[in-house]
DNA sequence: TTCGAACGTGAGAGCGCTCTCATGAACGCC
DNA sequence: GGCGTTCATGAGAGCGCTCTCACGTTCGAA
């Protein structure tokens, strides 16, 4: 594997096919398993490509195949402020990870303004990849609908705003997480619970506060004590600070994400109340820092690995030829540390 | 640009030459821009490729030119553990976004392990990317020796343990920004301080030791109060136990990462100190989570932005055929915040 | 006026691979 | 023993693009 010559012209099929004493389509049979070849000339071919380091060029390959053996992992605008939430990266990460083996290869796209938009349906439909996962979409992306238009077999991360039928995303299930916060506090014995909701005009923040409602509504009580942020720890400590002027009396707070949950932690200090004996917090997402604070956050699991993982099974099998599946929401998991 | 027909046969460039009236050469020149076309020939075509919704196959151009205009990003092995740091998902999508307006694409490539690591480099060798950047490598990695001799420009992402003459690669100035890191110290009127150092089989974990004690030496000191740690947070709490107790008196701590100083910052809290008045921490990376300790924790940044665009910068000029240059090494900064 | 240079354009040969179809050998069957 | 099958293999036509080279015009210089 080593000792070949730096710079020699590199291997062709009938580069192999001369060397093996065979033709060039016998080789592509070898390369590619077909069973139609005899034994003695597979040797013959396998030792002939080992000799010669070959290696097949894949654009040959697909511009023969019409097919590239690649995805296309859209991210909008990953600027500063996506930065600093690791989601992204996790999703990225897990994504390639879930590749490992499939033999295709990840390829990110930044769709960084609308200029540069329409140059990734173009480059899309130029037939680099074989299909497109869409991660951090804003809501009014006009790209899963170009996308589902060209026919481009499509998955999108997180519940669109607007249902496209024929769409297939896969979503982790923030109304039930919500719940799921909300009821373990309700369990504990709180029973002035309030939330720090996310924006409401991103799914995510609409379902997590309609979850907390819906837990509280079940259990019978009001759910009238809410203040919004925006996902940013100062917002979350502004709003706790807001939450406590207005009900002084809460024993419980469910934030949207644990970036304002760490605000609510440091807001209820200043305040002089501890937690989690005054009151009890419970945030969403798990991120690293969560298991880092004093005390460490009880919070909501997402399950980001798996949800890259089924984006990309999805993924693959549409690209298969199979119909597109109805979309997939995966359940989320409580963690209890210290906060509630 | 949307009513084009779905299932309609993708154009292609014989298909514009038609439409247009030229043939596909000058269909071809329009497309890169060559200066030797007619006006009236150029709007033409131009015309007919928009009408026509017209996109060059890449996988043909790639056959044709020899060149993809993409470059893989490789991560060595970025299991849970990596996860957890937010250093990988930084530069994958700094690298991305230096790549806007390159036209050139991002393949992310896991190296998962070491039969992995031989299809890697079959890989590269594929034609499938023009170059390589190397993240989050291993020392003992052979990965950049075999792609330097097969002639594929590189570019590494740290220093590599092993220099090899004629591999470029971009660092952070792990010295330097440690030395900065302890001198604020000394400024600040700190006499006795302590490290937390990282593995010493890490370059990053050795250089910022060698700063630490740079600027000790500097000053005339001893630089003896040394704990080990593994850049967990955990390791971080036990170093810093381990080094109260063996040095009582300290009145300063220099981490060598943000995670180590978590853990520091938890083991003075509990061990009754305060901070920053009993003891300054001094923590490196700036990592998101910094800035929500209490208190705040004062860091290095690390340019991890500027890393990543200097090394895609680097690639390209490499690919475009310009000499390996002299290796990068880029300064740190100090983020006063309030932990010293 | 004539010649050569410059320029716009087209024809056609690849780039390295896959895949269909043809071919001939080997084989079982009546 | 002749015939239809099966099977391994080869020839060759693309896949969609770039690029060299040749060709016909046009234009300025001699």
């Amino acid at each position: 594997m080593s000792g070949l010559s730096v710079g020699r012209q590199k291997p062709t099929l009938d580069t192999v096919a001369a060397e093996a004493g065979v033709s060039r389509a016998t080789v592509s049979r070898v390369i590619n398993g077909s069973p139609r070849v005899s034994p003695e000339v597979k040797t013959a071919v396998e030792t002939a490509i080992t000799r010669l380091g070959y290696v097949p060029n894949r654009a040959a390959r697909s511009l023969a195949m019409r097919r590239t053996d690649s995805i296309a992992l859209v991210m909008r605008e990953p600027d500063a402020t996506v930065l600093a939430d690791p989601y992204l990266g996790n999703i990225i990460i897990a994504t390639s990870q879930a590749l490992v083996g499939t033999g295709v290869q990840l390829v990110l796209v930044n769709a960084q303004n609308d200029a540069e938009h329409s140059r990734l349906a173009d480059y899309v439909r130029s037939g680099h990849v074989d299909g497109v996962l869409l991660a951090s979409m804003h809501d009014d992306d006009p790209l899963p609908r170009l996308l589902l238009e060209a026919g481009i077999p499509t998955v999108v991360g997180g519940r669109p705003q607007r249902h496209l039928p024929g769409l297939s995303y896969v979503d982790v299930d923030n109304v039930g997480g919500a719940q799921m916060a909300t009821e373990h506090l309700l369990a504990s014995g709180r029973r002035r619970i309030a939330t720090i909701a996310g924006p409401q005009d991103m799914t995510a923040g609409a379902d997590r506060l309609g979850g907390y409602r819906r837990a509280l509504a079940d259990a019978g009580r009001k759910a009238d004590r809410v203040a919004y942020g925006d996902f940013t720890r100062e917002s979350g400590e502004q709003a706790m600070a807001a939450l406590l002027s207005r009900h002084p009396d809460l024993d419980g707070v469910f934030a949207a994400n644990d970036l304002m949950a760490v605000g609510a932690l440091r807001a209820l200090r200043a305040a002089g109340r501890t937690v989690p004996d005054d009151v009890a917090v419970v945030g969403y997402d798990d991120i690293e820092m969560a298991r880092h604070t004093e005390p460490p956050l009880t919070t909501i699991h997402q399950p980001i690995i798996d949800q890259a993982r089924t984006m990309t099974e999805l993924l693959l099998t549409q690209i298969g030829g199979d119909p597109v599946g109805d979309p997939v929401v995966l359940p989320t998991e409580l963690v209890e540390r210290g906060s509630a």
